[in-house]
DNA sequence: AATGAATGAGAATTCATTCAT
DNA sequence: GATGAATGAATTCTCATTCAT
């Protein structure tokens, strides 16, 4: 009897509810680390009762796991669009990586607390979640394998072990983004420091020097 | 009274307890993780009462930290031996960090639960702690650091940012030795593992490919 | 406007509501008993919306009354049709008996379940309850209590305390159903249980034996 | 170190606390019925902290169910006495019928309220707990049996099915037993009360009767 | 010094009932 | 009238820490 008018009005209240409390729990989420964090806190941060949240979720866990999946689903949206054209000589792959990056950089700002606390929180959750967080860099360093045995099978990139390799990419990329976070690198500006590593990643630190820049400096 | 003679067997047996107290709390945080790690595991594990806990430590965030700094003293003590004689050129450069590397790992091997622990929980436990474990990740990074900029100053390393990449070699490190130690890179022996890093620092990714491409100057 | 009949359909649909409502609070108790019971469990099985439930009983407890109500006026109802002609003999006693307690048992077996939900939680729910309850355990108590003294009066049957027998004849009764219905009675069949219960009631065990003993003594 | 006087002081004032724990249970209980009951109340009435009560017990159900078993125990410790020597005629039978039901009602009178309690609140604990009640009424019952069959055998009790008629004996005694202490039987003394239900039992009402009746006849 | 029993503050969770739509 | 989302009071249970022995 109340019927569809109603029915849509409840659907979208109770939408914008779950997004209220996933922000909320974003937020303390951050602040406190999990394991300090309160149900009681994401309620009054997100002006909802206490059992307005059992409504939603199971539990603290649950909003946690629903937290990661929203983020994760925005991120592969946002590389699905880079997969798109493979770069064709090392000058490209470099600048497409730089501008990549860039673009990601720059998408991760946004989530910068959230990302933070997955990367962070994450493994000490749970072995679930472990699981689930392992499951989401895998795909990350599959990623980068994918261009790095383009790269290498187009003959401009060295012949390495793809598979240590692109693991060590996706490793150096979130420690890079914590300090840069965390303003433990005082010394360098964004821009400079995705320079320096796309050519860390390329030339390593012995790269040029080795050949180029003994050739150059004649 | 035989004042002397007492006195020290019961420091001795003092420095037993504490010792086991340490090694099974790192038994149980390995276990369990900081936060759902409990003291009640911790002595049962140890065989001692729980007072007995609070007469060797404040509280649980205090075996923690002497766990940590337990392990942080033997790290450095390896450390230490290696500052000893810089290298004189790439190949003797790379030679010694391939060599330092294989003995880091021989001896993380040992602690490597205990270290994973560290660096998994140790974000989470507290404020302080987090102060404490970035102050021992920056040591590591200024040692990189040291070398690295010695190496450029030398001339066989190529014009990087040593602040950057010296934080990402520790990352790189830390990262790796995780994936390893997980068993997420089944297709690389450890000795092999070592070499394709040591290859990529000093190299990159495209490295070689330069030379090559060096070639084609001719 | 179409007032009369208008109103009368209302009426007619409340009540349908209301008798949905008891019946699904019938099976919900029965399956869970009266405390563990969920009032959303109710509504869900009686496929209505959470705050219906409130329009038609002010909470739980009331269900729960209501259902007795419901139940307890059909018993009587069956009742008052047997206290029509009172027995003549020991004979038409027992033949009227038997006769009684097999009508109340078929009755009784379509409300199987509300019954032993009654007797079994009614004492559990709260005070006022308990005496409700207790109530009709005297009605019924008293009804036998007539039979028997009438029987006493007639002589034919044995001068014994009326009150206390009576109550122990419904205890025996609201016992030996709920035996019977958990099925703890194996090797009988509920014809010959009756017949037991019934020769138990005029002649206890030892009843023909001590005439047949009195006639040893001769 | 602190060896054996301290551990049999320890385990002394352990017993005592559950034993506490165990009575201000059965009190509460009783006051407000299992379900109403809490373990704040428990605690506070054994001058406990609320922790405490979970160092003996898992939970409310846990410690419903020691009570239980502690009230068994006796209980049949109090029966065993009784099974020495049976009845060799139907004098005997009754009077030791009577000597037996005067005990028990004396020994039950002391824990008329756990009694009351468990007979009342135990089918709706739990299934599990139902069950072990009935366990319980079955163990009666086959005493029961025995009885009634060794009469049987030595004929001086009817031939009757004693699976049924034993039923019948245990139901009726709870019942009358909650009856009367109650107070729903002011019109009987106990010492009466236990003399109408033995010759009802050996009886039933319409049993001398039906002698005197036949005699009458002539 | 060592022990482990006792404690209670604190957190999660449930569910009858209210209330806006 | 009907609905079901929202609520928070009420309870259980945990576990770090204290303390009597």
């Amino acid at each position: 009897m109340p019927t569809e008018f109603r029915k849509q009005a409840d659907a979208r209240r109770r939408e914008q509810r779950k997004e209220a409390l996933l922000d909320a729990a974003a937020l303390v989420f951050a602040r406190q680390g999990y394991h300090r964090a309160l149900v009681s806190e994401i309620v009054s941060q997100a002006e909802a009762g206490q059992g307005t949240f059992y409504r939603y979720f199971r539990d603290k866990r649950e909003i946690f796991d629903a937290l990661f999946d929203r983020f994760v689903e925005s991120v592969f949206a946002e590389f699905s669009e880079m997969t798109a054209n493979l770069p064709r000589d090392v000058g490209e792959y470099r600048a497409a990586s730089v501008a990549a990056i860039r673009r990601i950089a720059a998408r991760a700002e946004g989530n910068r607390d959230l990302l933070m606390l997955l990367v962070r929180e994450g493994p000490t959750v749970d072995e679930a979640f472990a699981r689930k967080l392992t499951g989401f860099y895998e795909g990350l360093a599959a990623l980068a394998r994918g261009y790095l045995e383009h790269a290498i099978a187009a003959g401009f990139a060295r012949r390495c072990n793809a598979e240590a390799v692109s693991q060590a990419l996706v490793g150096m990329a979130f420690w890079m983004a914590q300090q840069w976070w965390q303003g433990r690198l005082p010394g360098v500006t964004l821009e400079r420091l995705i320079e320096e590593m796309v050519d860390f990643a390329f030339l390593g630190f012995g790269g040029p020097v080795v050949v180029g820049g003994g050739g150059a400096d004649r």
